[in-house]
DNA sequence: GTGAAAGCGCTAACAC
DNA sequence: GTGTTAGCGCTTTCAC
């Protein structure tokens, strides 16, 4: 069955190929009744407008490319479901591209997009690499970064404010009254790890407890890696009271090495998360934590992102949302219950 | 800076877009003098060839359509990753659709891949409704379903033995000293479900354990809905010893059912999963499943779809691959244990 | 080895 | 309101 073209449906119709042009994209002046009568006759034929060709001439493609570290991580996929979903709801499809912050990566999958002509590029990956981005910023290809770093380019953005977020989870241990608050950050080279950093020592200042920088350890964004780093925390002599990981996962590889050790939580240790995943329910203790408003962040960053394909010349504009603190069972206060197998001093 | 085509680099080079085009594509006779400096001029200019057009008139798009639940489910994010692993490596671009098992975005999602041209499209949704694959297989669209249905229709599949699986689980829950086994399936619409649960009927029969309906329950895919089913079945006047649920998220909700009743896992209920998600070693106690080879789906998937695009004319096939069980702590001896607060008769 | 030219299927002036 | 036509940027015969 050879696949049909606009001709056919404009012969079958007994008009020109304009006339259906305009019926298929609802615009132009078209009487209503041709209008109807040419739907009836593409319906009937089963005729799909070829989208390549429409975007060759109209250089729209209807299609957006997502940057994402690893969409197995499940902050990621959460986010990428929220995309897709409003992504969907504006008729664009979504691509996806993995880029385990690697920078030839990530670069790799940026040509591809540019070749592609994606309609605009959505990056959560956090580092953005100042070459990359003045590829596609030269290009004018709408770009929006989300959930992370927001450099000094002028480019919309849409993130939580990590700042508060750091400070949140600090200030909830403090008051409980711990004092050794051990904190895992992602990445020093990740703004937002540094301004969790920041929100956390602010926090400290608050409660006049000194700053150490023996309680900041760096990891990565796996499990394995909290379980190792947490571990190392653990092993001190003096060892923290509370840990504040950076992320979910950092926070259950924590628990799981508290675990590991015969530290019960949050008996022995309290430990708060961020980011909110379905995975703090999911674990035991369920896990506080600090929420992202992930599907606003999702939203609102597709909404930016279409705005600009619009054509609409709008300032750029970072977007900020407020994390909130999400109370679980992974927390409790210092010295609140006899300690067991603690060698606490 | 306006967008560069393949007329500037052929008069920058003094020769025909003909002539560019085949150094692109690396086919036709070209002199490897010749070929050299288009080269050479192409990365000076800074050309990037535009895939629309190339698609338009080549018919090839490279890229593909992704079909699956959601993937915010650690499962099919799994599944995802790997499969857009493989297919950048091929180079391939994917394009995500969740469809939510609902049949109406399924189609949805269908159309509007077909209009852009995919070069195909692999679906590990499941329904797989017919209607929905009859509109691919008559456009001739390549398709490999992955993970779960292989109706009665000629389509290439790969997916794992379900009723192996289901045969493993059961066995090992039987030879633990278990009679009374609970399962709970995602949906009866399902093959693999369908299956599962003869493999568990064959080893309850191997037992020579009668098989009794009461037994088994029919969910979703959720943990909420593994909860409220586990529950259920666990607030029964005779209970369970063990629970057999089809997918991970299933189990770890009939874990968390069996703790909020005062049931210790696996002293008071053993419970086997399915699908060895990174979820397993991530909850108390372990998660004793049995596992796909998600990586092992995803390549074959991905390569078996990439024969076709290649015009290869090979039979249709279905890959059928072997899950194997992981043990972990969530399973153990019916009765080598006191049990506490365990009214089982 | 290289080039001329006819599409690929659609959009968007512009003319009528 | 509707039709004509010139592209969009590339691939691909088929001459030379």
């Amino acid at each position: 069955m050879k696949t049909m073209t606009i001709y056919d449906v404009a012969q079958k119709a007994g008009v020109s190929i304009a006339t259906v042009s305009k019926v298929i994209n609802r615009n132009g002046r078209i009487s209503e009744k041709t209008r109807e009568r040419i739907m009836q006759i593409m319906a009937e034929m089963g005729y799909v407008p070829n989208l390549v060709a429409s975007a060759l001439s109209s250089k729209r493609t209807y299609m957006i490319g997502l940057l994402l570290p690893d969409i197995s991580n499940p902050y990621f996929a959460e986010l990428a479901r929220n995309i897709e979903d409003r992504a969907h709801e504006l008729g664009y499809n979504v691509v996806i591209c993995n880029t385990d912050n690697q920078i030839d990566k990530e670069s790799d999958y940026l040509t591809f997009l540019q070749q592609k002509s994606v309609d605009g590029i959505l990056m959560a990956t956090g580092l953005a690499h100042p070459q990359s981005l003045g590829l596609i910023l030269e290009k004018k290809l709408p770009i929006a970064l989300i959930a992370r770093d927001a450099p000094q380019l002028a480019v919309n953005s849409v993130y939580v404010d990590d700042f508060m977020g750091g400070y949140l989870a600090a200030s909830h241990l403090l008051s409980l009254g711990h004092r050794r608050i051990g904190i895992i950050v992602e990445s020093m080279e990740l703004e937002s790890s540094r301004q969790r950093l920041k929100g956390y020592r602010s926090a400290l200042d608050e409660f006049h407890c000194p700053y150490d920088e023996q309680w900041v350890s760096v990891s990565d964004f796996s499990i394995v890696s909290g379980i190792e780093v947490a571990g190392r925390l653990l092993d001190r002599k003096i060892r923290p009271t509370a840990i504040f990981a950076c992320n979910d996962l950092l926070a259950i590889g924590s628990i799981q090495a508290a675990r590991s050790r015969g530290i019960s939580v949050p008996e022995g240790l309290s430990v708060v998360g961020f980011d909110n995943t379905f995975l703090c329910g999911m674990v035991d203790p369920a896990l506080t934590t600090v929420g992202q408003p992930i599907r606003e962040l999702a939203r609102n960053a597709v909404d930016l992102l279409h705005r600009q394909l619009l054509g609409e010349e709008q300032p750029k504009q970072r977007i900020v949302l407020l994390p909130e603190l999400v109370l679980r069972k992974s927390t409790q206060r210092y010295g609140s219950f006899e300690t067991v197998g603690d060698i606490n001093l």
